[in-house]
RNA sequence: GUGGCCGUAGCUCAGUUGGUUAGAGCGCCAGGUUGUGGCCCUGGAGGUCGGGGGUUCAAGUCCCCUCGGUCACCCCA
C-alpha cells in the first residue's frame, strides 16, 4: 500500500491531464469522429462511468486478465459493489438491454476507461476511448459497415500504415470442436509453451494463441485454426464480411490467431495497429462482434458488433507519422484598452454577443503588454479603446498581421469585423 | 506484479575527482521618451537541487529507503 503523500495533491499514477492548447487536438479528433459516425446514423450514448461490478466479471469475463487483475472496484456508502468501466462495450449492452430500444441500435461514445496496470508508452490507468456498437442485427453487412466507419477514420486523420487484421471465432455451436482439437494439439506440445502457459491452458486454451512470447508463438504457428472450423453459417458470415470489405476497398489480413483479451468475442474479430508506433503498444483500436454478450449479462438474446479506439494512442500514431497536425486555436478580436478596464469589458462582451471570438487582457496592463499579448493570440485584430476613442466614441482597429491601423466608429466595429468589409 | 533507466527554475538542460551566495537557453514580468505588438538591448521575478535518513569538516554530487517519471515484460486502447 502507498504511504499516504506529502505536498500539493497530483494527479493519480497512470493518469494525465490534457492542457490547453494541446486539448484542441483531441477536441478536434473527437469532433471528427462525431461526425463521422452522424453520417453512417450512429448517436451519441452517454452512459455512467461507474457500473455494478458483475457486469463486468459476467460480460468481458470472470477469467479475463481485465477483470480478474485490472479492474478498479469499489464499496459505495450503501454497499453498493461498483466498478470504473475497463471498457467500453459491456456498458452500452447493458444499457440496451435495460432500455431495449428500436434495433438496429446504433449508438457512438467518448468514455475514460480504467484498468490498474503499469504505465508505461501508450498505456495508461486511465485512457479514452472512441467507439460504436451496433446492437440487435447479425448481419455480416453491419459488422462491414462498422469496421469500415474504424477504417476511413484513421484514414480521415491521414493515418497510411494502419494495418488492418481480421478472424473470426466462430460461435457456441463450432467452438467446441475446435477447443478440443486445439487442447489436443497444445497437448502434444506442452513443454514447448512458455512459463505461464505450460501447465495452465485447460481453463481457456485460447489464451495460448493470444500469447506474444517467442516459445508460445512457435508453437501456435503450427496450431489449428479457428477458421477452418467454422460451421456453415459462420463461415458464410466471415465469407460475407470479407467480401464487403474488398467491395468498400477496405484492406485487411487474415490473422488466424487473433483472438483478443476479452471473453465475449464471437464469429468477427479485428484489431488496428499502426507499425509506425516506435512502443510495444501499437494497436491503435480493435473490436468485434459479441452475438452472446446480452444474454451473458442477464437479458433476452441479442447480438452485436462494435470497436473501439484509444485516444492516447490513436494520438501517438498520428505523431509517429507526422498526421493531424491542429492549430492552436485563436480569437478574432484582442480588445487594447487603456481606459481602467470599463471599455474592454463592454466591448469584448458586445463583440462575443455578436458571434466574435473576442478576449482581452486584465490586470491593467501597459499598451506594450496588451499588444504583446495580442499578437501572441494569434488575434487577427486589435481593437484599441483609450481616452480619446472612448471620448470620441470611436475604436482603432489595427491588422496585427501588418500593422496598419484605422479608427472607426465604435458602433461600426461589429459590422466591420463581421461583414467580410474587413475580413479577408 | 517483476525489471532497466531517470528525477536541478514553468519548459529543455549544464553543474568538473563531494568544496564559498546553484547556472544557461527558452518562456514569464518590467523598462528602452508622454498611446502601438513581432526583431533587438537592459534589468527582474522564479529553485525545500522529488522527499526522508545516512556517510563527511563539507552532499545537487556518495550510500540506503521512499515517492514520482520513463521504458520493457504481461495484457490491452
Amino acid at each position: 500500500m502507498a504511504e499516504e503523500p506529502t505536498g500539493p495533491p497530483r494527479g493519480p499514477v497512470g493518469t494525465r491531464d490534457v492542457l490547453w492548447p494541446e486539448s484542441a487536438r483531441w477536441e478536434q479528433l473527437v469532433a471528427r469522429f462525431a461526425r463521422r459516425a452522424r453520417l453512417a446514423g450512429y448517436g451519441l450514448l452517454v452512459t455512467p462511468v461507474l457500473e455494478e461490478a458483475r457486469l463486468f466479471r459476467r460480460g468481458v469475463g470472470e477469467a479475463s486478465e481485465v477483470v480478474t487483475k485490472e479492474m478498479y472496484e469499489l464499496t459505495d456508502r450503501g454497499g453498493r459493489h461498483l466498478a470504473l468501466r475497463p471498457e467500453g462495450t459491456a456498458p452500452v449492452v447493458r444499457a440496451f438491454v435495460q432500455h431495449n430500444p428500436p434495433v438496429p441500435y446504433k449508438a457512438w461514445y467518448v468514455t475514460p476507461a480504467f484498468r490498474y496496470e503499469r504505465p508505461q508508452a501508450g498505456r495508461y490507468r486511465q485512457h479514452h476511448q472512441l467507439g460504436v456498437e451496433a446492437l440487435g442485427s447479425d448481419d455480416p453487412d453491419l459488422d462491414v459497415e462498422v469496421i469500415a466507419l474504424a477504417a476511413g477514420f484513421y484514414v480521415e486523420l491521414g493515418l497510411s500504415r494502419v494495418a488492418l487484421a481480421v478472424n473470426s471465432m466462430g460461435c457456441g455451436e463450432d467452438r467446441p470442436a475446435y477447443l478440443s482439437a486445439l487442447r489436443a494439439y497444445l497437448d502434444t506440445h506442452a513443454a514447448e509453451l512458455c512459463d505461464e502457459h505450460r501447465e495452465r491452458y485447460g481453463a481457456n486454451p485460447l489464451r495460448v494463441l493470444d500469447c506474444k512470447r517467442p516459445a508460445c508463438m512457435a508453437v501456435t504457428a503450427g496450431a489449428p485454426r479457428l477458421v477452418d472450423f467454422l460451421d456453415a453459417p459462420c463461415a458464410a458470415h466471415f465469407a460475407r464480411v470479407r467480401a464487403g470489405l474488398d467491395a468498400l476497398g477496405v484492406h485487411h489480413h487474415l490473422e488466424p490467431r487473433l483472438v483478443r483479451g476479452l471473453d465475449y468475442y464471437t464469429r468477427t474479430t479485428f484489431e488496428f495497429s499502426d507499425p509506425g508506433l516506435e512502443s510495444a503498444q501499437n494497436a491503435v483500436g480493435g473490436g468485434g462482434r459479441y452475438d452472446g454478450l446480452a444474454e451473458a449479462i442477464g437479458g433476452k438474446p441479442a447480438p452485436g458488433v462494435g470497436f473501439g479506439i484509444g485516444i492516447e494512442r490513436l494520438l501517438l500514431a498520428c505523431d509517429a507519422e507526422a498526421a493531424f497536425a491542429v492549430a492552436a486555436p485563436a480569437p478574432e478580436v484582442f480588445v487594447v484598452d487603456l481606459t481602467g478596464g470599463e471599455e474592454g469589458r463592454d466591448l469584448a462582451e458586445e463583440l462575443r454577443r455578436a458571434g466574435l471570438a473576442a478576449v482581452r487582457a486584465f490586470d491593467d496592463r501597459s499598451l506594450k503588454a496588451q499588444l504583446r499579448l495580442a499578437d501572441r493570440s494569434g488575434a487577427r485584430w486589435a481593437a484599441v479603446v483609450g481616452p480619446a476613442e472612448k471620448d470620441k466614441g470611436t475604436v482603432q482597429l489595427k491588422d496585427l498581421r501588418g500593422g496598419s491601423d484605422r479608427e472607426l466608429p465604435r458602433d461600426r466595429l461589429v459590422a466591420e469585423l463581421s461583414g467580410g468589409e474587413v475580413r479577408q
